[in-house]
DNA sequence: AATAACTTTGCAACCCGGTTGCATGAACTT
DNA sequence: AAGTTCATGCAACCGGGTTGCAAAGTTATT
């Protein structure tokens, strides 16, 4: 639904151009979280580096976040409604070593550790590695 | 010591090679976990294929475990005595945003989570960000 | 409606971490 | 001494990410 979309982009105080709009639709369908060079292969043509900066967009307008999954390349995922992208809107991530996808576990918070008190906290990346559902037949 | 760096190579059955002797040397006296890059910066002259397969060889005999920090570059530390690198062997890592140097807090365990049933665990990679002790002045 | 100012896109080039093929050299075996 | 195995050095490559710059598109101003 194109009003969906829209609707999504200007929440977030993106101008809804045309690429933008395709993308976050692309978003939108996958359910598990996808890289830039896989976005660049849903496109039959289209550049890099505009699929590069739409992310990076998205990111800083916090319709999406990123996953540093150690399988090569980040990989981007929707955010949830009202997430701030803070430390307590946080979730695990999950790679399957099988079919190399990375998984959002939504309702998996990332627990929160007790640091040194002189270290100071902004954000946490966990990841767990093993093998999915789909994969373990 | 001489010494001390040979018995660590044999006792994970490793030769003692001149090369591989100069990295875990190196690797000894780090405060903090070391990439390739720099630990390529850490010699005269040195090859990165060869570094590259020198911390391989550590990693594969479980001399060391490398951390997907986000930073770039994998990072390397040398494992506690001990250590399988099996989920209950592993601890969390801190990377400071200020002086990007990634900390192994080897008294801070990696959480159990519980997983969806559907789903096997094989390893967790959990990275905090923030500014470290150091930095903090 | 025409102009100017700003934003987005496309293309090309680049950087850098990681990885591999291959030839040489060292160590160990027979 | 000759053969085998393993380690090293060099070069080349790959792929993800990033940037400069000019063209195209949008929005604001006269
Ligand atoms: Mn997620
Ligand atoms: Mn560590
Ligand atoms: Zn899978
Ligand atoms: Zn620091």
């Amino acid at each position: 639904m194109k009003k969906e979309i829209d609707n999504k982009l200007n929440l977030k105080n993106i101008k809804p151009t045309a690429m933008r709009q395709l993308v976050l639709q692309v978003l939108t369908e996958q359910k598990t979280a996808i890289s830039l060079p896989e976005l660049e292969q849903k496109f039959e043509k289209a550049d890099k580096a505009t699929l590069y900066r739409t992310l990076k967009t998205f990111q800083e307008n916090k319709l999406i976040h990123s996953i540093e999954d150690g399988s090569g390349s980040l990989r981007y995922a929707l955010c949830q409604d009202n997430c701030e992208c803070d430390p307590e809107d946080l979730h695990v991530h999950f790679l399957c070593t099988n079919c190399n996808q990375t998984f959002c576990l939504k309702d998996i918070p990332v627990p929160t550790i007790n640091l040194p008190s002189s270290f100071s906290l902004e954000s946490v990346n966990m990841v767990v590695k093993g093998v999915c559902s789909n994969c373990k037949k």
